[in-house]
DNA sequence: GGAGGACTTGTTAGCGTTAACAGTCGATGG
DNA sequence: CCATCGACTGTTAACGCTAACAAGTCCTCC
């Protein structure tokens, strides 16, 4: 057939810089100046270098250039699990802007797993990511990880589930506020008696809602019966459990209202309510955390804390990317603040019903 | 303080082999071949580079192994939109594959813009990735960005919104097959004046969809009147403003059910047709595709069509992966199930009311 | 008219790793 | 006793790129 086609020698070889320095006559060194317009290249040499370049498909190995000049222009990033509606969001806000400053994004996911998420911290360094973004998995116990990699000079941000003070600068929702602020207006719907139902204390998100809980009470000289703390977890089957143990309380010691650690655990304890055939709000009154899509769509909406997941995605990134770039910012805590959702559930008529969704 | 702490020349440099090979007086050739399990290296001379690297937090690097082995064990993936709640379902069954075979993966969305995804193929590329998982792009219109790649090498493989015939593997949901069983459903309900709320035709979804739905109709010998296929693209307002359309027409030529070309678009349309005054499914059905999370929360549950995003991301993913390492599937069209969720919109009394959610 | 400068291009070396080949050393066997 | 083998380890040369320096050309200016 085609006896003098343009000869290739190995047909997986990909195009190189030294093709079309070859092609045009130059060296490769003018092909890399001409590929990254640096200034001291001719007009008409450039020209020529780009056109042969377009020709044979050449696209410079990012690869080579990484090991050379040490640095990736990538950015690690671990969630603990992709679904988790918070996180696509939150991957949305980190993506804008590393798209902006030319960064790429490995994600990693630790299925909420300790060991994986060590595992994904340490390929993520091997694979020299300019930097990481993270949010802890619920089965940390250990920080010796974090610190490690801070120790051999690898930027980290923590984001949503933080752990603060070992130098990593962190981007959360100021959940501690965002409780109080929640608690405050149940409060200010005349209920006294408030339960909690708990997340993992271990998880910053965990602790920080109880302990807003409980400043508002303690704001407001209301006591806290240790029963009325349950732990519920983060989801529906949690929350349901958790409620049904208050429920089980004698009549006059039950909670007026609850506060739970997020909306799914919300979910289950309405559930719980409207099964022992009490109702929302009237008989307890109860809001959550997250705005989840399903909380307008509640038989009785769901009043929520609004948490803005893009906005932390967003700032972290950010942050980290000033990190990168030489720019640390004054700071080492973050925290963004949230919206209050009223909803029907806490004992509002809201005019108009339903914000989002 | 302390007086002979282990000399550090340069304290931004990673610790290299060669750190471990003078630390432990072998060659660098020897720790390579000691950190990579490879034979022919004595128990006691590996175990002593092992114990090196580990204390001096060795960790080789992948950035000068990819060069040299020309494979990143880097996927990269291409979504559209990551908030849409089918992409992190699928990335997580990508996920799952790509842990297990020992892949990373680079995560970029195109924002449904074809030059933000042209820009992220090009960057991929010149990354070397080892293939590209990608869902095209609502605005792309030109498929030889796709061909070029395939042309240099580079294993691609669609999934969802797929571009067939240009010799790359496609996964999707069989949407012809589904939209056809969708439609039957409804005229098995008795329905014989059915409208489509369609999608772009640019994008295989928008196509297939509109192609089951007129295949049922023409084996049932049901006529569509033009003004019975109305453009709604995939968002809420988009099927609120078409339905507005239907419900213009008068009384006696208005559609008795409507098959939506996605859930959202649906939702748009009920809120539409509950805002005429009309009851839904006694005036008019509808059925949707996609089973977002507030199909089963909506005030009159919507029946829909379940698509298995997991298993798309899943199957394109152990395609992916299959091709890079030489064993090329035998078809290179793969086309999934989808399940009907019958709920109350179609006109259905389901036992149970809701699936899932 | 020759020193100096501006602009462009080339040369050399090295980023950190691994493949391929080349030793080294003790043991084995005819 | 020396060739041969096998187990281990070292040496060299890439992989494709860019920084740093060197060198060439042409022009300017005292």
């Amino acid at each position: 057939m085609k006896q003098k086609q343009s000869r290739q020698p190995d047909p997986a070889r990909r195009v190189t810089a030294q093709d079309v320095a070859k092609k045009t006559g130059v060296s490769v060194m003018t092909v890399s100046r001409a590929m990254n317009n640096r200034g001291n290249v001719d007009a008409a040499t450039r020209k020529k270098v780009l056109d042969a370049a377009r020709k044979l498909g050449y696209s410079p190995d990012h690869v080579a250039r990484s090991l050379v000049l040490r640095k990736t222009h990538t950015i690690g990033v671990v969630v603990p699990e992709i679904t988790h509606s918070f996180f696509p969001e939150a991957i949305r806000g980190i993506e804008e802007v590393t798209y902006r400053s030319g960064y790429h994004l490995i994600l990693t996911h630790s299925a909420e797993d300790a060991k994986r998420e060590h595992d994904a911290l340490r390929t993520l360094e091997s694979k020299r990511v300019d930097g990481i973004l993270i949010s802890t998995a619920q089965s940390v116990t250990d920080d010796s990880v974090y610190r490690e990699a801070i120790g051999r000079g690898v930027p980290l941000v923590f984001f949503d589930r933080v752990v603060r003070g070992i130098g990593a600068t962190c981007v959360s929702i100021d959940d501690k506020e965002s409780a109080r602020m929640l608690t405050n207006h149940l409060i200010g719907h005349g209920y006294r008696r408030i339960a909690h139902l708990s997340g993992p204390t271990r998880v910053s998100i965990g602790r920080a809602r109880l302990e807003g809980f409980r400043n508002a009470m303690d704001d407001h000289q209301l006591s806290v019966p240790p029963e009325f703390v349950v732990y519920s977890g983060f989801h529906e089957t949690g929350g349901y459990k958790a409620m049904r143990m208050l429920l089980a309380l004698p009549p006059e010691r039950r909670p007026r209202a609850v506060v739970a650690v997020n909306d799914p655990a919300a979910f289950g304890a309405m559930m719980a309510i409207l099964e022992a055939g009490l109702r929302i709000p009237d008989d307890i009154a109860i809001g959550g955390f997250s705005d989840d899509i399903r909380a307008s769509l509640m038989p009785i909406p769901l009043t929520t804390v609004c948490q803005p997941a893009y906005e932390v995605g967003n700032q972290a990134a950010q942050a980290l990317v000033n990190i990168i770039e030489g720019n640390p910012p004054q700071r080492d805590l973050i925290t963004l603040g949230a919206d209050l959702v009223l909803r029907r559930s806490c004992g509002c008529q809201p005019s108009e019903g339903i914000r989002r969704g």
